[in-house]
DNA sequence: GCATTCATACTCGGATATACTCTGTCCGAGTTCTGCAGG
DNA sequence: CCTGCAGAACTCGGACAGAGTATATCCGAGTATGAATGC
């Protein structure tokens, strides 16, 4: 039970994103946040597969969002970078052994996958309810106002 | 995100352990399953370190629940398993970089690992809601009464 | 017949290899800007 | 002065190593049983 880091990351870049006009570097990105560039790329290129980010190439290319920031979850973001598989993948093991569960009784999921599975909806209940935007708003009232406009005015140099 | 395989192991060996009255050797537990024994045993060991389980050595050993299965969580056991530590570790990106946080905005954790974090509380919350009792009773529930008299019997031989 | 002792069989526990995924890095493909030459 | 073109610089994308962890296994330490032996 180990999110990869790379996730902290992503959530990150995208706050940034959505207050920039313009798209932005990978590079500008990644030292703006003080990481290493190249493995920023690799977790941005899983973000371009889900479709939450669109990149564009050449001289003033960069990563842009897809959609408003209050339509993108960060379950959304998780969910690219981890993989959309569950944490729980039940073997079936009460099939196995000299008493195996009958073909009836395995009709449905048994208890231990399901509660295991209702922890992780409820993982992810908690994670759509907050979105791109919230967090957006959340850093203007830690940080102080105008604290975008300092962001925005650092990206356009 | 992903699940240690043990997880799902311990979690069914714990069913089988609150129903069973005599101590259950490793051996046994990992072939009523179809599991590795050896690799079971490793497991057994977590959840005997975390205080779940009693081990007895000698002739007549094994391992026997600590408390009534009622007493103990779905949560126990995961994080018996897992360790205690939360999947979300968060690394202060925001104090990087060249417009870091001021560590005045610090004082609370940043938007991301709060959300991060609550959904984290919500998954244990659903894990903690269900008993090892809980799901011996679905057992029962889905395969017919009389199933664990069926185990015991076999624990027996 | 009974108590003691000793060998034995069975158990757990930690130390030990292997496979796989996460982390981190590098170079090539593609696109846009810019400077320059020509009309 | 304007237009077209070529070069260059900058971008992303996928292919390539290294480290850490999960998986799987083995052998040694410890204990209760049970038989054998002596009284």
């Amino acid at each position: 039970m180990k999110l990869s880091g790379g996730v902290e990351w992503a959530v990150h870049c995208c706050v940034v994103l959505s207050q920039a006009e313009a798209p932005v570097p990978a590079q500008r990105l990644a030292e703006f946040h003080g990481i290493s560039r190249t493995y920023l790329a690799k977790h941005l290129q899983q973000l371009s597969r889900a479709g939450l980010v669109r990149s564009t190439e050449g001289r003033v290319g960069g990563y842009a969002l897809t959609r408003p920031a209050d339509e993108i979850t960060v379950l959304d973001v998780v969910l690219a970078i981890e993989g959309r598989e569950q944490a729980f993948r039940c073997t079936e093991i009460r099939q196995n052994g000299p008493l195996p569960a009958s073909p009836q009784a395995c009709r449905k999921a048994c208890g231990v996958a399901r509660a295991m599975h209702a922890a992780e909806q409820a993982w992810r209940d908690s994670l759509t309810a907050v979105t791109v935007a919230d967090l957006a708003a959340g850093v203007e009232d830690d940080a102080g106002p105008g604290t975008f406009d300092r962001v925005r005015e650092w990206l356009a140099t």
